[in-house]
RNA sequence: GCGGGAGUGGUGAAACGGUAGACACGCUGGCCUUAGGAGCCAGUCAGGGUGACCUGGUGGGGGUUCGAAUCCCCCUUCCCGCACCA
């Protein structure tokens, strides 16, 4: 047994205390809850308030590398917005209500409330091994009574003011799930359920609606608030605003019609209109079964039951050959008088405009393979300048170049396109015959849900005859029964519980039934940032004063994938509430950020059935949360994320070692051996420079959000550090100033181990300690982040040439002199004359020569 | 098909129109250590040269510029969104 007074005492390892960050990090977030570090006070207006806010998790149980990948760096923003001085409110919550619960429920038979709650608890406990700031006395739990019974608030408020309302509609069916999609949640040519990959079928169905369509306009204009151009790109695609013109077709007289039936059609090209050469409507449209001629009546019915056979995807599908039946009557051009025949094809939409088309073969590409197919006529009425007027058309000419004209149009001929377009629509509209119009392609959002497991509607069927009936709002909330089982045969267990379903009709107190739809969880996750403000209030769902003082959300961060859901209805849900005076903004995000998505090993999204799942908590437990941070931040740009690569994770937990030992043992061992640095006369300016150009680069960063290269000039300066180590300036002045600098930078995007580091420095300077996250954030000093001297790098016609060393600030004259009698420059100038010396601002010098 | 984004070492990536490859991973060599999946130092785009250096090089081809990874045009590949929307 070693005798502890032979033991060597000058070892590193026992003078300087090691790293271990499974020991400091639980330490450090236990004293920050308990100093209530995080807890923002709302009412303090004395500093400026910066709302941050992060997409609320799913609880689906497991904390996911995804969610350290975007709530880690919106920490790091947080915590670096404290130390400039802001009032940060940064609250979490958990989208609680929603289909995996249920699934859960079905499985293992436990309910999807004990599933749901069991799993927030734990994913509490892992939120707080990211060390981040989030003010949990403002969490938000949808699924409980005390939020969702303000759903059904807005609900009441929506449905008041004409908003919600309830339509018999072909709607979208998941049969796996058991549930109706809102169009937005049914994706890709296949049409499969957005949650579980299966192919959705159509039904028939009584469903609620919230009417977005009304802000279709408002929704596409995006001043004033920044977000990133694809999901601006996208909403305005999925808003898909068209211009044109609806045009009044009538029908024409026929041995089995009388006629005189108005047709209406939406177009965005009524220039074409002497074109149109026949006229397609949807399978669905209502007027198929009146205009159908007796001699017509069994291809069409054949046409309309193999069209309700087709599953979406193949009437979707573009590759696939054009189909289509004659009903045997015509149609009369408004514009001149001609007739012409009426089919029914299911390329024609029943949704979207009025159902019906006029064809124009020669400038429409469907249309044109339409009557291809069918032998249909093609009339050009477009040309391109230099086009004969009748020059044959290959395939159709869609061209919208201004510099197009009329011909074959009877009156218009010859006119230029948007001149014809307008004289047109003119004329139709003093006949009555037409008008200009705007058409969308977004569609009411439908928002019943046939689960047990969500917000209920809140209204009664009366069977007395009130109809539908809402619900009082002082009778809310509306519960959730707890005692509701599920099926073997599936469907909403709602419609089976009768301690929920039988009720009295608010309005005559008779029997009535409830609503068993629940709503979408897309309701919940539309206004949480505004209950975060007053989670518990029990007199209004959001407290106007403090809407005012502390909305719209400053910074917004997530995902991408919900561009044209969640995004877009929080939008419409803004837009909303302002009509009905419950907020005062009318956008909810003021600046938007979308990360990247982090992929398994194998470049494929991470999923449990591929087994390529990253678990946070194995490398939180292996490195640290500082070391996982800080290598999410590194591994590349934030908006990018990218496949996961383990390997690199190393690199950035040698560096917060790094950090350590310079911070801790400045003057480490091997003295002897750093002649060359401690000979560096000016080491302590060059330290300081370093410092400070690293504060300066950060500073940059933090705006731009850019943590790769943040923490890149960490490493940098660190490095540096590290190469004094051991010298004469480790004890310096300069040195201290640096790592001073080091922890402070080091402050928002690595807490714990700036926290531990700052607490040693502290008390080994004997000052009262003071956590490192309530100091400010430094300024540099823009007289050392200029070094005296500096390499001019010279180029020859745009060729790197030489590098010469000179004092910065030097007259343009003295430095072409000093570079002209390089060696090196002359070498390259030999035999050339020089035409012109072009100047960088004293950055670099470029001799055009020839 | 339409719209958006992106192609830079063996890898992740840097680079206000101005020294291409910072910072890391990996690899190679050295030091230290009883040992180390610990730490420290050096090297690492390719080709040539003992070397200071020279030449080539940012998916391909053109252009603008004193100067282009960066801006413009064409082509190409990959990723994302939408997809018969009249």
């Amino acid at each position: 047994m070693t005798d502890i007074d032979t033991m060597p005492l000058t070892s590193e390892r026992d003078r300087v205390p090691r790293y271990e960050p499974t020991v400091i990090e639980p330490l450090w977030q236990q004293r920050w809850a308990d100093a209530q570090l995080y807890k923002t006070d709302l009412s303090d207006t004395s500093r400026r308030k910066f709302y941050l806010l992060t997409m609320y998790p799913y609880p689906s149980g497991d904390l996911h590398i995804g969610h350290w990948y975007i709530k880690t760096p919106t920490d790091a923003i947080a915590r670096y917005r404290r130390m400039n001085g802001d009032n940060v409110f940064f609250p979490i919550g958990f989208d609680a209500f929603g289909l995996p619960a249920e699934n859960a429920a079905i499985k293992s038979g436990i309910h999807p409330a004990q599933w749901t709650m069991r799993n927030i608890e734990r994913m509490r406990g892992q939120l707080r091994t990211m060390g981040a700031t989030f003010d949990w006395a403002s969490e938000v739990v949808t699924c409980l009574p005390e939020y969702y019974r303000w759903n059904q608030w807005i609900f009441l408020q929506l449905l008041k003011s004409g908003l919600a309302y309830r339509k018999m509609a072909a709607v979208d069916w998941c049969p796996k799930d058991q549930v109706v999609l809102a169009r937005e949640q049914v994706e890709g040519v296949d049409r499969v359920c957005w949650r579980c990959g299966t192919q959705v079928i159509k039904r028939d169905l009584e469903q609620w609606f919230f009417r977005i369509t009304k802000y279709a306009d408002e929704l596409l204009d995006f001043t004033g608030i920044e977000w990133p151009e694809p999901i601006r790109v996208m909403q305005t695609n999925w808003i898909g605003r068209s211009e044109g013109a609806e045009v009044v077709f009538t029908t024409a007289e026929s041995p089995h019609h009388a006629g005189g039936e108005q047709l209406k059609v939406f177009t965005t090209r009524p220039d074409t209109l002497f074109g149109a050469t026949f006229m397609v409507l949807a399978p669905e449209h209502p007027l198929v079964v009146t205009l159908t001629s007796p001699e017509q009546r069994a291809e069409v019915q054949a046409y309309l039951t193999q069209t309700r056979r087709h599953t979406e995807i193949e009437r979707l599908n573009t590759d696939r050959d054009k189909t289509g039946v004659p009903i045997g009557a015509d149609a009369i051009n408004p514009v001149n008088g001609e007739r012409i025949p009426i089919w029914i094809a299911d390329y024609v939409l029943s949704g979207y405009g009025t159902g019906a088309i006029m064809a124009v073969p020669a400038h429409d590409e469907r249309d044109f393979a339409f009557a291809e197919r069918f032998g249909l006529p093609i009339t050009r009425v477009i040309a391109a300048p230099g086009d004969p007027d009748d020059a044959p058309l290959p395939q159709a000419y869609v061209s919208k170049a201004t510099t197009d004209r009329l011909v074959n149009s009877g009156p218009y001929t010859g006119l230029p396109m948007p001149d014809g377009f307008a004289r047109i629509v003119a004329d139709l509209a003093t006949r009555d015959a037409g008008s200009p119009s705007v058409t969308y392609r977004i569609r009411d959002w439908l928002v019943s849900r046939q689960r047990a497991w969500g917000t209920p509607i809140p209204v009664v069927y009366c069977e007395g005859g009130c109809g539908i009936v809402p619900i009082p709002e002082d009778q809310l909330p509306v519960l959730l029964p707890e005692d509701f089982q599920y099926r073997s045969e599936g469907g909403n267990p709602l419609e089976h519980t009768e301690s929920f379903l039988r009720t009295t009709c608010p309005t005559c107190g008779g029997p009535g039934r409830r609503e068993t739809d629940t709503m979408d969880t897309f309701v919940d996750s539309s206004w949480y940032w505004w209950r975060y403000l007053s989670p518990k209030a029990t007199e209004h769902a959001v407290d106007g004063q403090l809407d005012a003082a502390w909305c719209p959300v400053d910074q917004y961060t997530g995902g991408a994938e919900h561009a044209v859901m969640h995004l877009l209805y929080s939008r419409f849900f803004c837009k909303a509430l302002a009509d009905l005076g419950v907020v005062t903004e009318r956008e909810p995000f003021q600046r938007l950020f979308n990360q990247g998505q982090i992929l398994g090993s194998d470049g494929e999204r991470m999923s449990k059935s591929r087994g390529n799942v990253q678990d946070p908590d194995e490398l939180v437990s292996r490195y640290g949360a500082d070391s996982v941070r800080l290598f999410l931040m590194f591994m590349g740009p934030w908006d990018q994320g990218g496949p996961w690569s383990p390997s690199g994770i190393e690199g950035v937990h040698r560096f917060l070692r790094r950090a350590w030992t310079v911070s801790l043992d400045p003057h480490g061992q091997e003295t002897s051996e750093r002649t060359a640095a401690a000979a560096d006369a000016d080491g302590e300016r060059a330290l300081l420079v370093a410092a400070h150009r690293a504060l300066q680069g950060v500073t940059e960063d933090h705006a731009g959000f850019r943590w790769n290269t943040m923490v890149a000039k960490l490493m940098e300066l660190t490095n540096t550090l590290m190469r004094y180590r051991g010298t004469p300036v480790a004890g310096t002045a300069a040195w201290d100033e640096a790592s001073r600098l080091l922890l402070l930078m080091l402050a928002p995007i690595a807490p714990h181990i700036a926290e531990e580091l700052w607490s040693r420095r502290l008390e080994s300077s004997g000052v009262m300690a003071r956590s490192i996250h309530t100091e400010s954030w430094p300024a540099f000093d823009p007289a050392l982040v200029v070094s005296d001297t500096i390499e001019l790098p010279v180029q020859v016609n745009g060729k790197l040439r030489d590098l010469v060393p000179m004092a910065p600030g030097l007259e343009q004259a003295e430095v072409e002199r000093r570079v002209l009698a390089r060696p090196k420059v002359q070498a390259n100038l030999e035999g050339h004359t020089v035409v012109k010396i072009v100047h960088v601002g004293g950055r670099l010098v470029n001799i055009v020569i020839r």
